[in-house]
DNA sequence: TTAAAAAATTGACCGCCGTCAAGAAACTAA
DNA sequence: TTAGTTTCTTGACGGCGGTCAATTTTTTAA
């Protein structure tokens, strides 16, 4: 009956066989959150890893002032709780689902009993590590020294690369996408008009963009 | 005659008996480099990983208008080329010494075999991992959300905890410390001379700066 | 010690974009 | 559908901080 639910789609665990599959299965706990719920909170406890078996997280930031930043959208088959890993730290960070969502934990005891016993799951985990940190380099190296108008215009022609067409839906409201780039749902609604008045996209009905011009869009300032 | 030289010092290799240490150091390069040497630049190929074994590195990225970004600043044991452990992978980012420096590096595939023949070596590179994430998490957020005024007064305040005295010597240029702020060298001698102005600090010979109220520094805006 | 180069400071200017507010549009739920 | 709520858009305004330029200070090197 168990169909290893989560834990069969997580790539970390994808060089394992079904037996040892079984075993992890059994000491995974799952959990459902409506859209909106809170999955974690900034000073929980960091004893667990998390992975996302279906559904959407949202991973922010509070600043001091209390402005929001989006971290991390994760999908399913996405991991969190890296710091799980060592002792005595807590999280920094909020998790929120946008959507009706699964998510599996695994204690942190069990799962760095996990990575002793099969090496192979750490240099997963690694790869994981090592594409996030490269995402945030990039993603603090553009909100220190480019402009709004090029942050979005980059964030379009991205989505638009990685979904294979230029015509698609805003994966965010305005509100979660300004707390992304590092502004205001105000600024983007201009620049996106801007962008529409300079023939370099189209909007449509429903959050929907259409990109006419990427090259042309990525010169923006 | 072997010292471990540098492998000696980095927590990553901790666990390590000493002729574990002696294979290692086998298979290690050494390499030096004088200030302002580039130690290496983006798009070099990422096949391998770099110990600091002694001096002072900078990590920065270019972004697109050629503004250069400060991601870190990599001191004695402290180590580089997470990417290294995937393949097909290119760098992102340019180091380059600020002081003589010291470095050691290590093929990526004899990286992989140690981490495979040793776990504890993958465990200590997760921890590295999940601390520069974490601190990279912040500089987004701090960068994305707060002024520059408030970033400048954190990091002076954080500065002088983590060398536990209020008055300490800048470790970098305005310069860098721009570059790492997001912001530019004018800004900040503005903000100092507005901080001195206030009463919460006082600048003195050499980039030397004395805090006198940190408290009421953190609540700058 | 002195000259040259690099770094830092200060002033003037101004544009980007954040804030506040009001109205329109788009969802959501009976 | 209709009412209510949330989200989005648009306008007006102003301040933060980036840029350019000139001067001073510090560092480097001869």
């Amino acid at each position: 009956m168990a169909t290893h639910e989560c834990v069969q789609l997580v790539p970390i665990f994808q060089e394992l066989a079904a037996p040892q599959l079984d075993t992890i299965e059994s000491i995974v706990r799952h959990h459902h959150y409506q859209a909106g719920e809170t999955v974690f909170s900034a000073d929980d406890a960091l004893d667990q890893l998390m992975i996302v078996s279906a559904g959407q997280v949202k991973v922010y930031q509070l600043a001091a002032n209390g402005r929001e930043q989006l971290l991390y959208l994760l999908q399913s088959g996405d991991i969190d709780g890296e710091a799980a890993l060592f002792e005595n730290q807590r999280r920094s960070s909020f998790g929120e689902a946008l959507v009706p969502t699964d998510v599996c934990s695994i204690q942190r005891e069990d799962f760095q009993g996990l990575m002793r016993q099969y090496p192979s799951i750490s240099i997963n985990v690694l790869n994981v590590f090592g594409k996030r940190l490269t995402q945030l380099e990039r993603q603090t190296t553009s909100t220190a020294t480019e402009s709004v108008e090029a942050r979005l215009a980059n964030y379009l022609t991205e989505t638009a690369a990685s979904l294979n067409t230029d015509t698609f839906k805003l994966p965010l409201k305005k509100k979660d996408l300004a707390t992304f780039l590092g502004t205001t749902p105000e600024t983007i609604s201009r620049k996106l008009t801007r962008f529409e008045q300079q023939g370099l996209i189209t909007q449509k009905a429903g959050k929907t963009i259409q990109i006419n011009d990427a090259d042309q869009l990525l010169l923006a300032e």
